[in-house]
DNA sequence: AACATATTTGG
DNA sequence: CAAATATGT
């Protein structure tokens, strides 16, 4: 690279100076500038949460001080472009070389290829790093080549790679400081004061910052580690690793997480406990759904808005704000439920039994589209991470290859004696019922009235009745599947017809927008009412996206790399389909939404997706065997549309999920699956 | 106590 | 659907 000035190390989601190869690299090179910049208008909707926000700030404060230490600070930067920010700070510290470590959000995907790009342009040296996985997604194929279609057969391939996943770097043991005088500070703003009180609480039970998630994960590890597989079910234990936070801020590196782990079971094999064997496992695993929600992302780079599985994208969701708001508020009249609900906006945590319980609530007995769920966990949880958020909504809403199935309906009432067998956790997060006995305290609609006014409780006025049966509900999920299972097949059959125009317009014409706006401070406690009959309304896509937003005759402007904002709500419009332009025939059709709420673009996606089959080979070098090479600085991660005709290309991404043979066989959900190849044959 | 049958669970 | 667990004879 050329020599001479100092070395940029923007921080991201690394916020750490131990196995922090990007860091490392720099600190070699000679002298760093260490940057953040905060740019959250370009997360469109994703902008994150008021408690997520909470947390960046704590833990850049503490990133700061560690690298002060050390010899240098962190500069901050507040920008609305955060790659004409990088070339200020390049051009005010006259650095000659960037590093970064790898993201594998949709958003920073496309960003970051193009910093690359536009930097490297200027003759600045780029070099970008695995901080963030075992292995990087491209290097993780079935025998055939292939990226994996179910989470089983990644994980086991992932634990069993050839090389062990890279041992964890020591900090630096100094740094020398580049000049960055010419490039001041600036201050970032977090929270308002509204928020400020709000997070005041949060302090007592979250350290953010760096050696904090060290301290937890030793905490975790000589701890709650051995007892994981027993306690994983109770909704209210502290035997959880607590890490996710830290992980989603790269805090703590997942490789240090995993040879740690992994050493304390060697230990426990040796001693003969099972149990702790296999509660490692069991640890490793949810590790493992970590990593799989990045690969997910890279592979597919659309899953945080759309189905992989193609057909739910004809589901006829229940488009009830009511509903939304209940749930929302932990007024649905099913005690586990609420309290999780309660529990998550006061704190900005769930177990992770209990994101189950509630998201397949919302899902499959309100039937409301998985995306206001999502989104309203990306606005309230303190560990709000879209890659692991879409995944999770993914497998609850039915739409992977391994999901639950869609029409299996969990009861709150027995889930409840299952992970909180006392209603400890029920009383806690719903005092209205704390004089409940636990027979009833699952049920309370069952209770007879003598027992209900003993513990001052009047269903219907202090605490609700159930906001929807759960036989209605069956029943409502079964006619609105057959609906859906009816509407793919008219879609298979105008596709085979080959009379394309029109292509979903009677049926997807009223796409579903966020509801305007979340405001959850001050909602009344009204509980909703049940609709006799609710308003029903296909197409899944929630945020007017991309998809949607953009259309091809507007690429010209891309290179502007301007942010517009709407003025409905000032912010930026997420990357998303990255295959835009790709789609011809079924996107021409189907999103365009000029009413939209969000009509914001993107302010980069000029080159990927429109990549020709030749320079396509990014995506094949990257999966080239040297993937030992990033660590020590090679490629920047990009996403490209996996070589090969464009026709399959289209298929694969509209109807999910790789079209190996291997997924298909052996495969239960024969009508899914029938359904699903007989529309890729159509491509 | 061994064995068939029902229910739950699974990423 | 298939494996694991629970229930029943």
């Amino acid at each position: 690279m050329s020599g001479g000035g100092c070395s940029i190390v923007w921080f991201r989601r690394d916020l750490r100076v131990e196995d922090n190869p990007a860091l490392t690299a720099a600190v070699r090179a000679g002298a760093v500038v260490a940057v953040f910049i905060w740019a959250p208008e370009e997360e469109g909707h994703y902008y994150p949460g008021r408690v997520s926000r909470w947390w960046l700030k704590q833990s850049l404060a503490h990133l700061d001080s560690s690298l002060r230490s050390l010899g240098a600070y962190l500069v901050t930067k507040r920008s609305t472009n955060t790659i004409s920010t990088l070339l200020d700070v390049v051009k005010a510290t006259g650095a000659s070389q960037l590093f970064f470590n790898h993201l594998y959000d949709p958003l920073s995907l496309i960003r970051d290829h193009r910093a690359k790009e536009v930097l490297s342009a200027q003759g600045i040296g780029v070099r970008s790093y695995n901080a963030d996985l075992l292995y990087e997604p491209w290097d993780v194929k079935d025998v055939d080549g292939n990226p994996f279609t179910t989470f089983a057969g990644f994980w086991e391939r992932c634990l069993s790679m050839p090389c062990d996943p890279e041992a964890p770097l020591l900090p630096p043991k100094r740094i020398i400081s580049g000049d960055a005088s010419r490039c001041p500070s600036d201050t970032l703003v977090f929270e308002d004061e509204l928020e400020k009180g709000s997070n005041a609480l949060l302090a007592r039970a979250w350290s953010p910052g760096w050696s904090n998630a060290d301290k937890a994960l030793t905490t975790f590890i000589n701890g709650p580690l051995i007892e994981y597989s027993k306690n994983r079910r109770k909704a209210d234990s502290a035997t959880t690793s607590f890490l996710s936070p830290h992980l989603h801020f790269g805090e703590v590196s997942v490789r240090k997480v995993f040879h740690l782990v992994r050493m304390k079971q060697v230990l426990w094999a040796n001693e003969g406990n099972e149990v702790g064997e296999e509660s490692v496992n069991l640890f490793l695993k949810s590790i493992g759904l970590r990593e799989y929600s990045r690969y997910m992302s890279f592979n597919h780079p659309y899953s945080h808005e759309r189905p992989l599985l193609g057909h739910l994208k004809f589901f006829p969701w229940v488009v009830e704000e009511g509903y939304f708001k209940a749930w929302r508020q932990g007024r649905t009249g099913y005690p586990l439920v609420d309290a999780g609900m309660r529990e998550l906006w006061a704190t900005g945590w769930l177990h992770d039994r209990i994101r189950v319980v509630v998201s397949s609530f919302f899902v499959k007995v309100l039937q409301l589209p998985w995306r206001w769920g999502m989104k309203y966990f990306w606005d309230t949880l303190l560990d709000a991470d879209l890659e692991s958020d879409a995944l999770g909504w993914q497998y609850i809403s039915g739409t992977l290859p391994d999901s639950r199935e869609f029409d299996r309906i969990d009861n709150p009432q027995l889930e409840g004696y299952k992970f909180d067998p006392y209603g400890e956790y029920v009383r806690r997060w719903l005092p209205e019922l704390s004089r409940l006995p636990t027979e009833w305290i699952h049920h309370p609609w069952n209770a007879p009235e003598s027992v209900l006014q003993a513990a001052g409780i009047e269903l219907g006025s202090n605490y609700p009745l159930p906001i929807v049966g759960l036989d209605a509900a069956k029943a409502r999920l079964e006619e609105a599947l057959s609906e859906m299972w009816q509407q793919e097949a008219a879609s298979r059959a105008v596709i085979e017809n080959g009379t394309e125009e029109g292509l979903g317009d009677s049926s997807e014409s009223i796409p579903i927008a966020f509801p305007q706006d979340i405001a959850m401070e001050d909602e009344d406690l009204e509980p909703a009412r049940m609709n006799a009959h609710t308003i029903r309304c296909f197409e899944d896509q929630m945020v007017p996206s991309m998809t949607s937003s953009v259309r091809l005759e507007d690429d010209h402007s891309l290179n502007s790399m301007n942010i517009r904002s709407t003025a409905e709500d000032g912010r930026a419009e997420v990357p998303t389909d990255l295959n835009l332009n790709q789609e011809p025939t079924r996107d021409a059709n189907r999103r365009v939404q000029p009413t939209a709420p969000m009509n914001a673009r993107l302010p980069y996606t000029a080159g990927i997706g429109l990549r020709s089959g030749a320079e396509d080979s990014t995506a094949e070098s990257f999966s080239s065997s040297d993937s030992r090479r990033e660590r020590d600085g090679g490629v920047v991660p990009v996403w490209s549309p996996p070589s090969s005709s464009y026709g399959e290309q289209f298929v694969v991404d509209e109807n999910g999920i790789g079209t190996s043979s291997s997924f298909l066989q052996g495969h239960q959900q024969t009508h899914q699956i029938i359904n699903w190849r007989r529309l890729s044959q159509t491509g």
